[in-house]
DNA sequence: ACAAAAGTGTTCGTCCTACACCCATGC
DNA sequence: GCATGGGTGTAGGACGAACACTTTTGT
């Protein structure tokens, strides 16, 4: 208790500095360079301020004395970013003593954005002459060193979305409302980093009753694959007794 | 914005008094009234103090600006329980306005303790005269209400802890050093609140490498049983990249 | 001897995997 | 026609559920 007693004699504004910040770590997919492979992707803010100034970061702010968690991640992630998630998931909350130069308890939010709607919403903004400054899209898999504590913070992100792509159905909240069976796949390859079998992929997933057929069609370089759409029924991911209330800042309600 | 504008007139203090918890879900087995079931129980502190006085609460108390949050919920647990448990794991945190008449940001944590350490820790508070006061075990399963969205809390926490016991070791965490099969088959059934076929029980165990056989054996009514050990070399739960730099006041190091 | 728990063996169905094969389209 | 991805069929292995059966102790 000898580090109490010290800063008993500072100001109580500074014995009570502990600062509640909230960040997210968001994902899509998408291709870098050329027309190889999908790649999980996420947006960096790059710092203009003094803490890491002049490294990327992740989105986010100080909590509101008048908002929940998850509003704050979805207000900060707009702020910073202007992008609305599909799927917004607590991940963790970091609070160990070195990671700031003042204390800073963050709670870190992960969530998903389907390409197409991370296009529809940057377009929006740019029309809109309200487009956010200082956001790049990083490949997740080759990022420089991040502020803070931030890389540790993005890997497990990425241990938790490798993870929950295993037992939930957590990869629509990465595709537009129709997708075929081979788009689908390709967002399990891409967060799996590794080839999956086509025909027991089909199997697995439209047995597990998440698909609904459609009657329209992808017609491209071959033959037309059946598109499907999501079984709104059923929820993205299982999170037992924490229901997430809806959240009207969610852009799709699936 | 019209709840803004009322507290804008409040000094700063109050508009920036979001404050950092730390609370613990710590769960143990035992029998509650006769030699029934085995049943998971946690301990909860009476509340002496204004909100929410005379209703029970999960263990906890205020972060301190010099520790981690790991390091307050092993103190704040200590503090209110004498308990140090075997295993710790951050489970949440919470932060919806309502939850508290003050603005609360609650890092909650969960934990376990076999029993016979519950039992060793407690006559050892007992024998040194500091035992800790207003602490009383309850059945998870029946509950009354509680303090704060205290309730709410503990559903998670059985619900992480039913989840977690299916894919990983942890039902170690509630067994002592030297255990038989049946009591380790009786920590899932507790947990998982049905009965498992002791055969294949057995064999799911004892094929995937995490039990050590010695060559001791637990006498009883019937024929003895082999006691088995922990492997050491395997954590308890994989936690990916957040692994959890070993800390000293966790009582067993397995 | 008998009850009861410890421990083994066996069968059956389900699910995953690998891979052969047919189908439909653009060129 | 032929290349290519869409889509179906099928055999083999792994694994869990169910349950019969043997072993070993206390009473």
């Amino acid at each position: 208790m000898t580090q109490t007693d010290t800063l008993l004699e500072a100001p109580p504004a500074l014995v009570d500095a502990t600062r509640v910040a909230v960040s997210t770590v968001i994902f899509t997919l998408g291709r870098k360079t050329g027309d190889e492979n999908a790649a999980v992707l996420l947006p960096l803010v790059l710092r203009t301020r003094d803490p890491h100034e002049g490294l990327w970061a992740l989105p986010g702010g100080w909590l509101d004395a008048l908002e929940g968690l998850d509003a704050a991640a979805s207000r900060t992630l707009a702020e910073t970013t202007g992008l609305a998630p599909s799927y917004l998931e607590q991940l963790y909350a970091f609070g160990d003593l070195g990671r700031s130069p003042s204390r800073v308890v963050s709670i870190v939010y992960w969530a998903l954005l389907p390409p197409d709607e991370v296009d529809a919403q940057v377009a929006a903004h740019a029309a809109a002459q309200n487009a956010p400054e200082n956001v790049t899209w990083f490949d997740a898999a080759r990022l420089p060193r991040l502020a803070f504590d931030h890389n540790q913070i993005v890997e497990y992100a990425l241990w938790r979305l490798r993870n929950k792509v295993g037992y939930s159905r957590i990869a629509h909240g990465l595709l537009p409302e129709e997708f075929t069976l081979a788009e689908l796949r390709e967002v399990y390859e891409s967060i799996l980093d590794r080839r999956l079998d086509p025909a027991n992929f089909r199997r697995q997933v439209d047995g597990s009753g998440n698909l609904v057929p459609t009657e329209r069609f992808r017609t491209g370089s071959h033959r037309p694959a059946r598109l499907y759409r999501y079984n709104q029924d059923v929820e993205l991911a299982d999170r037992g007794p924490l229901t997430p209330r809806p959240d009207p800042s969610l852009k799709r309600a699936r």
